[in-house]
DNA sequence: TTATGTGCAAAGCGTTTGCAGCTCC
DNA sequence: GGAGCTGCAAACGCTTTGCACATAA
């Protein structure tokens, strides 16, 4: 299957052994559409990973946040969400308070605001954190 | 003193007693100019009343916050920071990641970026996060 | 006087770590 | 065969809670 190929080769990428659970893994997040957690992870697979254990979730979803695979959030209560990175180029996230769905979006004028950053503070930019939140279109109503 | 009066009136209008160690603790967040953390403000106010708990620090910020007066986030090593909130203006901060110092900047193209959500994505957006890092003038050098 | 605030100790609760046994390559 | 994974249980660390005593109004 293509799809299966990808996510070896993704996880090989990043010096990691594409065992069955991180295969599936990839799979739930790639499937996702909102922020996960790890447990909501967990649950996930152990529809068919019976033994599977908490903390094989938090360490693989931790080594492919660090490579970049997948994104992650800090909610305001204290646990982690974590997110499939469709886009490869600079972007940032719409996060729906409501349904905790995420849409990407391009803008944040970093153009802009690295040149008063220039000129008022005379520093120099390495890199920035926009996230948005609010309602998305369902939720809104 | 103008300012204690004007602390102790906010406290009042959340239906907060004003007590010294509110009062301190919001002089503290006043003149903060970081984003501080429960410890960070405890450390501070130990200097003055020697017993001074870390419950009472968490208590006091987590009113202050729901009564509108600091924000709080949640960073991704997972501890809560607070901040005062000058009413006034919106405005974003630049971290030095060498120095941690934090200066002030507005514009952050909040319309634009409104704009963008509501005609691409079609939310309604709420509040937003932005905070860049970079190097500040000295340590630039 | 009495509703509120505070300190202390203990509990909560996601998350992380140590380690023995197991698997992919 | 050997480096790397995984499950289990236990530890961690920030935050919250329960309760008796103290304090602002």
């Amino acid at each position: 299957m293509e799809e299966r190929k990808g996510r070896e080769s993704v996880l090989k990428s990043l010096g990691m052994k594409a065992t069955p659970k991180r295969l599936a893994m990839l799979a739930a997040l790639e499937s996702a559409r909102v922020y996960k957690s790890p447990e909501d992870v967990w649950r996930t697979l152990r529809r068919k990973f019976a033994g599977i254990g908490l903390p094989t979730v938090y360490r693989n979803l931790d080594e492919l946040e660090k490579g970049g695979i997948i994104s992650k959030v800090m909610h305001s209560n204290r646990q982690l969400y974590y997110f499939f990175c469709r886009h490869k180029a600079h972007h940032h996230h719409f996060v729906c308070i409501s349904c905790r769905k995420v849409q990407d979006f391009a803008s944040c004028a970093e153009k802009e605001i690295e040149k008063e950053i220039k000129t008022s503070i005379r520093g120099r930019v390495l890199s920035h954190i926009l996230q948005v939140n609010g309602f998305c279109e369902e939720c809104a109503r």
